[in-house]
DNA sequence: TCTCCTTTGAAGCAA
DNA sequence: TTGCTTCAAAGGAGA
């Protein structure tokens, strides 16, 4: 996949971030286009399901030409033809090449300390996070694009036929970013959907609710959405409510209540983790300032992971537990009971308070933040609700995305992880692992796809476990 | 109520 | 180094 800073050096850069495709390809798309409109939902759905199936048996002139050769150099190369082609060939020319091989990469000379020694962002930082994120819109509220998102309303997609969603790739895709990129799709609000950036401003708004906004806050409310807009600075962006020199001054402003706008991105809990939570110790002050601008204060270090209300941070997953009263326990006559009550309530109480720990969430990765973004346009285009098949959806939409406009995500997710480095330095992806997260489901093993586990996977495995350099102890079938 | 499904990518871990 | 597994989001479906 594309390096985002070319050099390899960047611990925080996925190092194989290769487009992969499975790749239906073109028949996939000429199925799609003869799909009927009477065809109902689950057509579709079994489609998308089946769609390799039907590609198989209808596409083997073509199977091995589509098959993407193995780790060949050429790949990056022949995928990104296969991309532009499909996209010139469905787009009717809209969509231009880059006019230069490799990645498109776009880059900020340094990423990683965007910042001025005063902790503010500097030009250049902000230049780039105005490119990068345009809803970020550093020097303008949030009013014009929300205008300009309600004026480009416009019918449904030539695409969408009936009350069910034919998938297109190439052109939807590309017409739905070229929209996306320019502040002007439009977005139908979903329950569930969040703003492009709102993986970098939280990570789960489900819990939370539009409700009466407090006080303070409801003297800025958008006259769209009836969302209250919480206080902002001119330099930051609307929906990172505290400005730097805010940050303490003002009561606490709830933002993270309020959905879509002024939700932290990260959890700030001294529970849960295997290292005590050191942000205070470990934040730098750029990254402080960094911090209280783009989050309410009470989401900066060295704050604890509840809120001054009481209710628990969005970001920090609490299992849901049901409440054991203790009152119940209360009142009884019997000395046996009691004592049993009693053991069962501590056992209880002990298995509840680790089902409570909270723990980080793994930083999103590029797809995870596509998804975020575009899983609620493509709820409002399809009658699909089901995320299989929306996943589905998207995943084969991020194939479809040209290589800029991943790179996009790319770099959003590896600011993600720099993000969520700086913020919890102790952290490791294997907290969240089941063998550690107590009360945290285990998933249950992948079945084995058909040929994994067989001979053909053998020569791997000898070569995985030995290495090349010990040949000899391989066995039969791998030294062949 | 809980788990599965389904996607991609990052990270951990065993071999 | 390789390959497998888990987890991140999402919400309907099914056990």
């Amino acid at each position: 996949m594309p390096q985002l800073n070319g050099g390899g050096g960047d611990d925080l850069g996925a190092n194989d971030e290769m487009i992969s495709f499975k790749d239906e390809g073109e028949q996939e798309e000429k199925i799609s286009e003869n799909l009927s409109a009477e065809r109902d939902l689950a057509d579709v759905k079994s489609s998308l399901v089946n769609e390799s199936e039907t590609n198989q048996n209808s596409s083997s002139d073509s199977e091995a030409e589509r098959r993407p050769p193995p780790r060949s150099e050429t790949f990056r190369d022949k995928t990104r033809e296969s991309l532009e082609e499909a996209a010139k060939r469905q787009d009717g020319g809209l969509f231009k090449s880059p006019p230069y091989p490799g990645y498109p990469f776009i880059m900020i000379p340094d990423l990683t300390s965007p910042y001025l020694p005063n902790g503010s962002l500097s030009p250049t930082a902000r230049t780039y996070l105005q490119m990068k994120w345009p809803l970020l819109d550093v020097n303008h509220g949030s009013l014009q694009s929300r205008q300009a998102l309600k004026d480009a309303r416009s019918p449904s997609p030539a695409h969408i036929v009936g009350p069910f969603c034919l998938e297109f790739p190439g052109q939807s895709d590309l017409s739905l970013h070229q929209f996306q990129l320019s502040n002007k799709v439009p977005v139908v609000q979903h329950p569930h959907h969040v703003h492009p950036l709102t993986p970098l401003i939280t990570y789960s708004n489900e819990h939370f609710t539009p409700g009466n906004p407090p006080p303070h806050l409801q003297g800025d409310v958008d006259p769209k959405t009836g969302i209250p807009r919480p206080p902002q600075h001119p330099d930051i962006s609307p929906y990172y409510p505290l400005s730097p020199g805010s940050v303490g001054q003002l009561p606490h402003p709830l933002g993270w209540l309020v959905p879509q706008q002024g939700q932290p991105v990260y959890p700030i809990t001294t529970g849960g983790f295997r290292h005590p939570y050191p942000t205070a110790l470990t934040v730098n002050a750029s990254m402080q300032s960094f911090l209280s601008s783009r989050f309410p204060h009470h989401m900066v270090p060295p704050h604890h992971s509840l809120h001054q209300t009481g209710i628990p941070h969005p970001a920090i997953v609490t299992p849901n537990v049901k409440q054991e009263s203790s009152h119940s326990d209360i009142g009884l006559n019997s000395s046996t009971i009691l004592y049993t009550l009693h053991r069962k309530h501590q056992d209880s109480k002990k298995e509840d308070e680790k089902k409570k720990q909270p723990h980080i969430k793994k930083p999103l990765n590029a797809f995870m933040l596509y998804m975020k973004e575009m899983r609620a346009k493509v709820v409002a285009e399809c009658t699909l609700k089901e995320s299989a098949a929306i996943n589905q959806i998207l995943g084969r939409r991020w194939h479809a995305l040209t290589r800029e406009e991943q790179a996009k995500y790319y770099e959003l997710a590896r600011k993600e992880r720099q993000l969520h480095m700086q913020l919890y330095p102790g952290w490791s992806a294997r907290d969240n692992y089941a063998g550690n997260q107590q009360g945290k489901k285990k998933k249950r093993k992948r079945d084995k796809q058909p040929g994994e586990g067989n001979d053909l996977s053998a020569p791997k495995k000898c070569r995985a476990r030995f290495g090349l350099d010990q040949q000899n102890n391989w066995c039969g079938p791998c030294s062949l």
